[in-house]
DNA sequence: TGTACATCAGTGAACGCGCGTTCACTGATGTAC
DNA sequence: TGTACATCAGTGAACGCGCGTTCACTGATGTAC
């Protein structure tokens, strides 16, 4: 049955918010339309009044995850790398850095999902770089574009390793480099 | 028809080979029994005389892509930075390193396939360390990790986005700060 | 060394399942009068 | 403001395709005598 304009709306987001969370968990091969819909208390079958393809969606959701939790002007540098690379982030890949979760998947997709996420690690390097700045004029933006490679790669070693001992010293010793700029 | 014990053998091989270039490329879900088949010149139906299943052949593929191209004790750490980080490794992920293609695949998947990568990251830390070892004794375990990760990172940043601009800064900055031992 | 037979790597058709997508239908919403 | 009707978000069944897996079959290899 129809669903007034403004249901329709708030429906739509709880699908693209699903769908950034669910790609993040289980990778975008790994996640069903069925899923997804059942994910924001729908049927698959309402999927295709929002979305053209499940790419289109895919698009939305790399979008949509890249808003969450960047790096805040108001907050630390070293409070921000510790949020990042803590065991908490580390073991909810669904509701963290869609860089770290899908940047390889990303990759070998489509533009329209490479678009948004270029534009959020241009984002990151930007912030990052306004922080290197106070003491470190000149290597600003290259330190910057090291720091969020680092944060990346090893968020995506500690993940990828079996050995929670080597995981644990993987993020502490990313940490303790890139913390002392 | 029969085939040689050798010649088996070898066919074994080649379908190890093309599977562990192909999950690079396009990753695991994206590849399937058939075109590795394909690739090794043999046909699907032969497939489960070799492996129990997929699972187990991805298994074996990422321990045989991690074999390759590890750094290598008679080489100079900036030379292997410098080849790790090219653009020739960015553009060619099917041959190139396994932790940046698959390692947040491998992180979503089985145990099977992350026992060895778990093993190759120890190594290439170890690796590493001993390089850095002969200039900064106390800290080259944490300098090796940071330097991985900082690698991993990079190079996952450069293929995903869209900016080739941006994707050669991303290599170039991450080989200079890497590279300052 | 030669012969007869069992083995088994590889072939190609087939199966079953899941997934992306389509579609006829429902009934509340939005709108025209 | 009330009424009649068109719209369309959502439902659930169905379709088609691809993929992982199975299987009967082939015929060269390996082995027992």
């Amino acid at each position: 049955m129809r669903v007034s304009q403004a249901k329709a709306a708030e429906n739509r987001d709880r699908i693209v918010d699903a769908a950034a969370r669910l790609f993040r968990a289980r990778g975008i091969d790994g996640v069903g339309i069925d899923a997804i819909m059942e994910a924001a208390g729908l049927t698959h079958g309402g999927f295709y009044r929002h979305f053209p393809s499940k790419e289109g969606l895919v698009a939305e959701a790399v979008a949509r995850g890249l808003d969450g939790a960047p790096p805040d002007d108001g907050m630390s540098p070293d409070a921000y790398l510790a949020r990042y690379l803590s065991p908490r982030h580390r073991d909810d890949p669904g509701g963290g850095c869609i860089l770290a979760a899908l940047g390889a998947d990303v990759a070998r997709g489509g533009p329209e999902a490479r678009r948004p996420l270029t534009r959020a690690v241009a984002d990151r390097i930007a912030r990052l770089a306004r922080w290197f700045a106070r003491h470190d004029e000149a290597a600003a933006r290259e330190r910057a574009i090291a720091a969020l490679a680092g944060m990346v790669g090893a968020l995506v070693l500690a993940r990828a390793v079996d050995d929670p001992a080597l995981s644990d010293e993987i993020l502490a010793a990313a940490r303790a480099r890139l913390g002392d700029a």
